[in-house]
RNA sequence: GCCCGGGUGACAGAGCGGCUAAUGUGACCGCCUGCAGAGCGGUUUCUUGGGGGUUCGACUCCCUCCCCGGGCACCA
């Protein structure tokens, strides 16, 4: 079944086709290291990791691009705030998204590109535009994007210039020409960092550096750009308008994807709301798995309500998927030859793995996906009351494993650590099993107490003891 | 005002032209059990925002109204 994507240039699903046979080169919008990064970031990079990982469960080569904004308004604010070096600025934030990259298994990334490793390819874009009529420098020695040269601008977003108003929420700048062109390289002002170009000290506008970054690196034409909704307009539309009129290659990107935004308690998260949660404030209240469980609840383009209750949810039904596929791992490695439950946990595994697929090639329905899982860890969990055999066990873990190569949900963080807990947790079972056997349970519940303190829940079962984390 | 999304059981959230409308969470009952936990079985609740239309047939397509979210020129 073919890979179906809903393209925001098109307002359609379509078929995935790549450029260059099974090549796919996709970037995604990424952060402006000036503040902690925040769940709505966790939501974006979350989605489009598990698109990274299935394209390449389908067999395709992909290389994933994403770009860091270390250079803008923001951190310029932020120097002036706080008096610091913008370097350290960047260098902090930054380090704490890795690390909450890495609590939510966000690791598909093939390249992190900093904007200010790419000044002279920005200059040469914007010399180029200069050369070809877009953009007109201003008095200041900044550079714009004169929008009324080019003729598809809206036709990602739909808007139409004459439709829009101006300074609805942003204050027009006076430099302009008409108030949709925009900043392409921004003049110094005194104390700012600066680079040198043809027209003066100066900075790289928002835009130009993931035009400049994502051509350099994918080529003028690529298969997939993502980012959250709320930069269709403008960000997008001038990354179109900034890459078509330099390479003269339409479209731009094939297919646009975007994610829905993150709310809270059904608002939209800001700052200046007091309902902003940071990434690493999040993580002290779940775990990067469940909050990543969390996320993948839904699919990408749908919003997601950031709620303690749906945090909740999330974490039971996090822990049901875990503890079955936990299970299911531990009764494989004590399986006999066959048992009773075999052909019905056979025939569950067949239809999960087409309902896993389904899902996900219908626009990466995450949410469908799960339920796929769902429906298999039901399934085991029968098998294995009933009684069942290796073979049909070894084929169910091995479908969740294929499940977890996409959603990385449930996969042991490490094959080694696993290895040396296991044993000694086989150890103690054993230690515990034979005071139970002489009805000491004084102690047989000792061991399970002191391994609940330290997060390792102890399960009798009519199988033997079953042990998993908490 | 204009441009996108969306409104499905107590809650979350799929399905988008045709079988009793997934799945999970919650609640309740039962089974299992030294105790506990998890699991299993069962029950609980939807005719799909309102109205109109197309069709043999619509949650699914079209029109209209209401409501919610996002964007409208430097937010993932």
């Amino acid at each position: 079944m073919p890979l179906r994507i809903y393209n925001t240039l098109t307002r359609r699903k379509e078929e995935f086709v790549p450029l260059h046979g099974n090549r796919v080169s996709m970037f995604v919008c990424g952060i402006t290291p000036q503040d902690s990064a925040h769940v709505g970031h966790a939501k974006t990079y979350v989605a489009f990791d598990v698109v990274a990982r299935y394209l390449r469960q389908k067999g395709y080569a992909v290389f994933y691009l994403q770009n860091v904004t270390d250079m803008e308004d923001r951190i310029i604010e932020k120097i002036e705030k706080t008096g610091k070096d913008w370097r350290d600025i960047v260098a902090t934030y930054w380090r704490e998204f890795q690390e909450g990259m890495r609590a939510l298994r966000c690791d598909s990334v093939n390249l992190y590109a900093r904007a200010t490793d790419y000044i002279p390819e920005i200059i040469a874009q914007i010399q180029g535009l200069l050369q070809k009529g877009f953009a007109y420098v201003a008095r200041d020695g900044s550079v714009y994007y004169d929008t009324t040269k080019y003729t598809d601008w809206g036709k990602l977003s739909g808007q139409k210039v004459e439709e829009l108003r101006p300074g609805a929420r942003v204050t027009p700048d006076p430099n302009k020409r008409n108030p949709a062109d925009f900043a392409l390289w921004k003049a110094q002002k005194p104390g700012e960092p600066a680079w040198d170009s043809p027209w003066g000290k100066g900075r790289p506008g928002w835009h130009i550096e993931d035009t400049a970054i994502s051509i350099h690196h994918l080529g003028p034409q690529y298969d997939l750009h993502g980012s959250a909704v709320e930069h269709v307009f403008p960000h997008h539309e001038a990354e179109i308008a900034q890459a078509e009129a330099f390479t003269g290659v339409k479209p731009f990107v094939r297919t646009w994807m975007h994610t829905g935004m993150l709310m809270v308690a059904g608002e939209e998260m800001h700052k200046s709301l007091g309902n902003f949660w940071a990434l690493k404030d999040a993580l002290k209240v779940v775990s990067g798995d469940e909050l990543r469980f969390f996320l993948l609840n839904a699919q990408y383009r749908s919003p997601i309500n950031f709620t303690q209750a749906g945090l909740e949810e999330a974490s039971a039904a996090y822990r049901r998927v875990r503890d079955g596929v936990v299970n299911a791992r531990a009764a494989e490695r004590v399986a006999p030859a066959s048992g009773s439950g075999d052909a019905g946990l056979k025939a569950a595994v067949a239809t999960a793995r087409a309902g896993f697929t389904a899902a996900m090639d219908d626009d990466f329905n995450t949410r469908e996906a799960i339920a796929a899982i769902h429906d298999l860890v039901s399934a085991s969990n029968r098998a294995l009351e009933a009684g069942a055999g290796r073979a049909a066990l070894h084929e169910t873990v091995e479908a969740f494993r294929e499940f977890d190569e996409v959603l990385s949900l449930f996969s042991p963080p490490s094959a080694d650590a696993d290895r040396i807990l296991t044993g000694v947790l086989d150890f103690l079972v054993q230690l515990r099993e034979d005071a139970r056997k002489r009805k000491d349970f004084a102690t047989s519940d000792t061991i399970r107490t002191r391994l609940a303190d330290l997060g390792i829940v102890l399960e009798d079962t009519k199988d033997g003891v079953r042990w998993r984390r908490k």
